[in-house]
DNA sequence: TCGCATCGCTAATCCGATTTAGCAAAGGGA
DNA sequence: TCCCTTTGCTAAATCGGATTAGCGATGCGA
C-alpha cells in the first residue's frame, strides 16, 4: 500500500551528503559541528521533499529515550469518572511531543507486572501509577523515572505522589453551609461524625471528614450526627437519608459524593421536603450528574484533568532532575456553586 | 537505580553459546535450526536466573513489528460515557501481547495528522480510529492497518468499520414498547416522527429512527408524535417533553437517549405523571445514570466494552490478511429491562 | 615555504536484537 | 581411505538512526 518509508540513508543520498552530515542538520547540530548553511539547506529542503521522518525506533534503540510514557492504573483509563485524568495527562504529554501507553492492572499483582514489564522493554521513559480511587499503593522495585497519581506511597518512598486535595475540599464543603448561615442541624452522609467512622482504606473520606470537623469546630458549630456507608452508591444515600428522617429534621446535609447525594434527594423527595428550602444539600466529586440533578447540586469537584497534568508535569520535573523527593503534590479541589445550598429556615 | 539491563550479549555470555543460538533458543526456533537439547536448557537456565527479557525497541527495530497498536480518537478516550470502549480494546489488547498507545484528536485534522505520523513513526503494527458518537469520517491516506470504531468512512474506504447496530436497537425499543401492549400514544423525544426530523450527522438518530418506524409501521401502530433536538441533553428533555405535555396526553416516549429521558422524567414528574403507571419510557444508550433513576430506566445498551474488543480482533483479523474489505461490522444493543416500562392504562 | 590550527565533512562504531550464510566436526557409504 | 551429508553451532550482515574520531583542504603566521 504505501512506499517504503524515506530513511535517513535515502534523505543523505537525495541531498548528496554523508549519513553523518544529514543525521547532523536533522537532530539540529549542524551548526555546532560547523555544517556550511549551503549544505544544510540542501539537506532540509530534501527532507522536505521526501517527507523524511526519523523512525523513533531507531531513535530509540540509540539514545535509549522513547519518548514515551506508561499510564498504569488499577482501572482509572476507563472509569467514567476518571477519564478527565487521561485527558490531562495526555494533552500535558502531547504538549512535550510524548505519547501515553496506557494500561489496567484490575488490581491484579500479576497483571501489573506484566504491564510495567511491557513497558519497561518498550523502554518508557517513565510511568505514572495512577489509582481510580485515592489510595495507598505498594510501589513495585526498580520502576525508574515514576509518579503516584491519586495514590499514596504505603510505605516510604522517593516517587513523588499527585493527589487531589481532601482535606482542604473538606474545609471548602463546611464552609459552604457556614457561609450559607446554617449552625445546626447538619448532618452526614456517608460517614458516621466520628473520624473513626469512615470507609476502611478510603483516603478520600478520611480527609474530607477532618476537614469538615475542623472548619466545623472552629466556629464551634458541631456536627448533629452521620451515617456511614462503604460504597456510597445512590442507594445507600437514600438509605442513610432515610434513616436519618426517621428520627431527625436535618437543616444541611453534607453527602461524601454525589451519588450519595442523588440518592438523598431521592428520599428528601419521598418525605416532602424541599431542596435547598427546607434541606441544603452539599456534596463531593463534581460527577457528571451533579449539574443534572433538580436542583443543580453544589458540589466540591475532583480535578480529575489537572491531577493527569500534574502527574506529567512531575514526571518531567523528576526526569530532569534525576532526585525522587517524594513529595506530595495536592491539587485544589474547587467549589462548584449551584442551587442546592441556601439559608437555613427560620 | 536499577543496574544495567541484562541484554542478550549478556546472556550469550553466561551461558557460554553464541548471541544467534542464544537468540534462536530464546524465540523458539532452536528446535527447527538444530540447536542441542543440552544447549537449550542451558541457555534457557540461563536466560532465567538473569532475568533476561528481550528490548522491545530491538526487537521492534530489527523485525519492523513493535507489538503496539494505537488507539486515535476525537474524543472517545476520555469520554465518560465511552471509557469502557477503551477498556474493551485494553482487554482485548492484552489477550494478544499487544500494548495501546492513545491519542486524542479533539476533531482537529491537524493534530489527528501529528497524531498519526507521532504512532507511525513508532511502527504501530495498527490503528483503531474512533468516534466518540457514531459518525462519518474522512479516512486518512496510507494509515497501513486499520479500523474504524463507532465511525463510517465518509467516502468509499477498504478500511473495516466496527459500530453499534443502531437499527436494530430502534426495532428492541420500539418491541418493549408493542410487547408491554402499547398500540398508540407513542411519542418521540429527541427526533420527529419523520425521517427527516433528525439532528444531522448523527447517525444514531437516524438509525435508531428507521428501526422505530419499520416495527411500529408492521404492526400497524402510528407514531402520535415528536421533538426534534439537537444536543439531546437533560434540559432538551424536559422542554421537549414539557412541550408535549401542553397538547398531547401520551402513553409512552421512546427518548433517543438517557439523558433526554432524565429531563423527560422531570416534567412527568412536574405534570404529576407518574412513570411507568401513567407513560411508559424507553430510551437508548444505558449511560450510568439510567440505573440511578427512579424508577429505574428500560434502555437499549451501547455496547462499549464489546465495541472495543471487536476492533482489535477486526484488526488482527485484517493484519492477518492483508486484505482489506471495508467490511461493516454491526455489533448488537441489548435491551436493559428495568422499571420505566409497563402496560398502557386502560 | 613549512607547520599548525581551523573548517567542513565523513567513515566507522554502536544500540540490541534477528536472520542469513557458512564453517568445523561427526557420521555414513562406496 | 575418500567424499558427501548431516549435525550443531557461529560469524557477519542488517534494521535506522546517533555519535565519536578523524581526514583532507584551506588559511594563517613565522
Amino acid at each position: 500500500m504505501s512506499r517504503r518509508r524515506v530513511t535517513l540513508a535515502d534523505l543523505a543520498q537525495a541531498a548528496g551528503v554523508s549519513r553523518t552530515t544529514a543525521s547532523l542538520v536533522m537532530t539540529g547540530r549542524g551548526r555546532e559541528l560547523r555544517i556550511s548553511h549551503d549544505v544544510e539547506q540542501r539537506v532540509l529542503r530534501a527532507a522536505d521533499e521526501l517527507g523524511y521522518r526519523p523512525n523513533a525506533v531507531s531513535v530509540g534503540l540509540r539514545t535509549g529515550t522513547s519518548r514515551t510514557i506508561g499510564f498504569v492504573s488499577d482501572t482509572v483509563a476507563t472509569s467514567r469518572l476518571a477519564g478527565d485524568m487521561i485527558k490531562g495527562a495526555l494533552e500535558a504529554a502531547r504538549e512535550r511531543g510524548v505519547m501515553l501507553f496506557i494500561g489496567e492492572t484490575e488490581g491484579d499483582p500479576e497483571l501489573e507486572r506484566g504491564l510495567l514489564h511491557a513497558m519497561q522493554d518498550r523502554q518508557v521513559d517513565g510511568l505514572i501509577l495512577a489509582s481510580m480511587y485515592t489510595r495507598t499503593i505498594k510501589v513495585p522495585k526498580d520502576v525508574g523515572p515514576a509518579v503516584l497519581l491519586n495514590a499514596l506511597p504505603k510505605t516510604a518512598s522517593d516517587l513523588p505522589s499527585i493527589v487531589p486535595d481532601e482535606v482542604e475540599a473538606g474545609r471548602a464543603a463546611a464552609r459552604v453551609l457556614l457561609d450559607a448561615g446554617h449552625r445546626d442541624g447538619i448532618y452526614l452522609i456517608g460517614v458516621g461524625p466520628e473520624l473513626g467512622d469512615v470507609p476502611p482504606r478510603s483516603v478520600a473520606a478520611r480527609e474530607r471528614l477532618v476537614g469538615i470537623r475542623e472548619i466545623l469546630g472552629e466556629a464551634g458549630v458541631k456536627i448533629a450526627g452521620g451515617r456511614m456507608f462503604v460504597d456510597w452508591l445512590p442507594e445507600e444515600g437514600s438509605a442513610a437519608t432515610a434513616d436519618l428522617l426517621e428520627q431527625h429534621r436535618p437543616k444541611a446535609l453534607i453527602c461524601l459524593n454525589d451519588r450519595l447525594a442523588l440518592g438523598a434527594y431521592h428520599a428528601l423527595s419521598d418525605a416532602g421536603l424541599d431542596v435547598p428550602g427546607d434541606v441544603s444539600v452539599v456534596s463531593f466529586d463534581d460527577h457528571p450528574i451533579a449539574s443534572w440533578m433538580r436542583p443543580k447540586l453544589t458540589t466540591v469537584a475532583l480535578p480529575h484533568y489537572e491531577l493527569g497534568r500534574k502527574a506529567v508535569e512531575v514526571l518531567f520535573a523528576q526526569m530532569g532532575e534525576e532526585t525522587g523527593q517524594g513529595e506530595i503534590h495536592r491539587v485544589p479541589m474547587p467549589v462548584r456553586h449551584r442551587e442546592s445550598v441556601a439559608a437555613p429556615r427560620v
